[in-house]
DNA sequence: AATGCGGGGTA
DNA sequence: TACCCAGCATT
């Protein structure tokens, strides 16, 4: 494997590295936060949440010591709910059998819950210079490009060449580079060598780029396409109380959004109205008795996996209902409209927030 | 070895 | 619309 494009690489890194603000800093704390919230997440959208969390959370026991709800309010939004709750498992490991210091190499960072062997490199290279590698989207795109593989990425065999690759060539990097040559990777995948059009004009490694002298550059990586994603209605009840208050549920957290809070309601099953639907879920989750009224709006939304319309409807308990109880869920609550910014919901429960918050402020 | 897991940006 | 993103845990 050639290894020439590493010294130019690090050069260019060197003088346009963006500013980005887990660069200010080697608390190993902050590079892991980042890392975690860099997972399949762009860096523009990171950097707000990241500076908002470190405000909340300075230190690995700030983290340790916060209550889920609370630092799933801050995490809400950013997707991928298990990093939050897989942090704050991992922060109050490090805080009672590590002494609230993190691993210091690659091996035993992947014990942590939440981190895996890229996670486990990029904290190690980054944070102690550890001469491991990374492998993320950015660098696959680099390398298949680099070396013109046309495998398909998304095959296990391909995924294990390219780690091997990336294991080889981290042994060139010169000595306390190892984190610097990561970043530059990641950041050439992500600023020049992107997925479509790169701008192979300004690469510092364009003469050592085979798919580039190939002219299939735009043809790197190759991917099988993934199915198309089914579409289900989905229900959700509004019911509100005489005092005005809307009642919510907090989910499982082993269910998708798990530990986010909602409006309690579910998919539809064939043949069923909406009304019914959600009469039923209602019934089986809280085990309450609902009189579904008007539709108060619906929301469409899309998952990695599918897509939803949610419909959500102004609903009341009937007089004869038994009060409500966990069945399928972690907690319930009644709460005001306005009290609703205080609690962690998905992208989609925050659309019709947004609106009955509109609303209510019309009003006033 | 395959699948589930969010939400926003981009062309 | 479809693809992509500083991947990981579970089964």
């Amino acid at each position: 494997m050639n290894d020439d494009f590493i010294t130019p690489l690090l050069a260019w890194f060197s003088q346009e590295a963006a500013d980005l603000p887990w660069r200010n800093t080697r608390d190993p704390y902050r590079i892991w936060l980042s890392e975690i919230m860099l997972q399949q997440t762009q860096v523009s959208t990171v950097i707000p949440y990241y500076e908002r969390f470190l405000e909340t959370y300075p230190t690995v026991h700030d983290l340790a010591a916060a209550s889920q709800d609370e630092l799933l309010k801050q995490w809400e939004g950013l997707g991928y709910y298990s990093r939050a709750r897989n942090l704050h498992t991992a922060a109050k490991q490090i805080v009672s059998e590590y002494n609230g210091q993190l691993p210091t190499n690659a091996d035993e960072l992947q014990h942590l819950k939440g981190i895996g062997r890229y996670t486990a490199g990029a904290i190690a290279s980054i944070a102690f210079g550890e001469a491991v590698p990374v492998l993320d989207g950015n660098v696959i795109r680099v390398f298949t490009r680099l070396f013109d593989i046309a495998d398909d990425v998304r095959q296990q065999t391909t995924q294990k060449r390219l780690w091997q690759i990336a294991e080889e060539l981290i042994k060139a990097v010169p000595e306390g580079r190892a984190g610097d040559y990561n970043q530059a990777l990641m950041e050439l995948g992500r600023t020049i060598c992107k997925p479509q059009n790169p701008l192979c004009e300004r690469c510092p490694i364009a003469e050592h780029c085979l798919a580039l002298k190939n002219n299939v550059q735009n043809e790197r990586p190759i991917k099988t396409k993934k199915p198309p994603t089914p579409h289900y209605d989905v229900t959700c009840g509004l019911i509100w109380n005489e005092d005005g208050q809307l009642l919510i549920t907090k989910r499982r957290d082993d269910a998708l959004l798990g530990g986010l809070w909602e409006f309690p309601g579910g998919k539809i099953e064939e043949g069923e109205t909406l009304e019914a639907c959600l009469a039923r879920e209602l019934r089986e989750e809280l085990g309450i008795k609902v009189e579904v009224g008007t539709l108060y709006m619906r929301v469409k939304h899309a998952y990695t996996h599918f897509k939803i319309t949610l419909h959500a409807f102004n609903c009341h308990l009937m007089a004869n209902s038994p009060p409500p109880s966990c069945h399928d869920c972690q907690a319930f609550q009644w709460v005001s409209v306005s009290e609703l910014s205080d609690y962690a919901f998905s992208r989609a429960d925050r659309y019709i927030i947004e609106d009955l918050q509109n609303r209510q402020y019309r009003l006033l």
